[in-house]
DNA sequence: TTTACAAAACGTAATCATTACGATATAATA
DNA sequence: TATTATATCGTAATGATTACGTTTTGTAAA
């Protein structure tokens, strides 16, 4: 996922092109990490001045929606990074910097017996530490 | 780990014995599954009229501290439940009533030599969905 | 037992992330 | 260019959690 398809598909879903929505999505295909609601307010707020909580959120919301974004949760503070497109994986995530590396090992493919009266929806396996750059 | 063992863990480290915290531990012993802040709240409410949020918080650190309680998050609110004793692993968590199954399978296993360069702290894997009776 | 004191709890305010909303501005397109 | 639905602003509300000065209470020493 790049910028020009972000706004693409945000176009051909009949969502108006602003150069707002352009800066967050350039914003987070530059940083390729997970970071959150007040890192990219911040990033904002030198180029758009007095720019809103809603325009922020309204926009991080859609984009996990139209699956430009995908969003984790790390102590009681949502975190958002550009979707990675290609095949299911997981994450290591950095504690201090939120730089993410992909794990490609499922857990979820060996364990479907363990739960045949359950219905399934979701799951979560991330690691948390420290990349090579923070530690 | 039951009421008389997490009560026996609190004397031993030289925590007061009140009987608040007597309450709140048996409340998650007899429930046994992920419940929040505010379901443990409205649960002392009716015995202890006036308990506070200072209470209520202060302890449920203070048993995650000593594991006696564990502890997650879902969907912005942090849940906890009893510390389940035995050897490491994950859950299954039902999204409408907290029950969990233990997942006897830890990804970590298979994956070390993916993140060399990488200092590791802690991991997560979780899934969510019904439990057969919540579907 | 009283007394002394640290720990616990109360009552309530502050904080932090997030959501909500009426008024205004703006992108798309007729 | 005029119209209209969408986006944004400015700011207030919400909900979970944390903080704190004051009061109460377990505990253990006198």
């Amino acid at each position: 996922m790049n910028t020009k398809e972000a706004l693409q598909l945000l176009k051909e879903k009949g969502y108006k092109y602003t150069e707002k929505r352009e800066h967050m999505i350039e914003y987070f295909v530059s940083e390729n990490r997970y970071r959150s609601a007040k890192d990219l307010l911040e990033n904002m707020e030198p180029s758009y001045d007095g720019i809103s909580f809603d325009t922020i959120y309204r926009n991080l919301h859609l984009f996990v929606q139209l699956d430009i974004l995908e969003t984790t949760e790390l102590n009681g503070e949502k975190q958002f990074r550009l979707k990675c497109a290609h095949s299911h994986h997981h994450h290591f995530i950095c504690k201090t910097c939120g730089v993410t590396k992909e794990i490609h090992h499922c857990p979820m493919e060996q364990i479907s017996e363990e739960l045949q009266q359950f219905m399934i929806e979701d799951h979560k396996f991330e690691i948390y530490g420290f990349c090579p750059a923070c530690k």
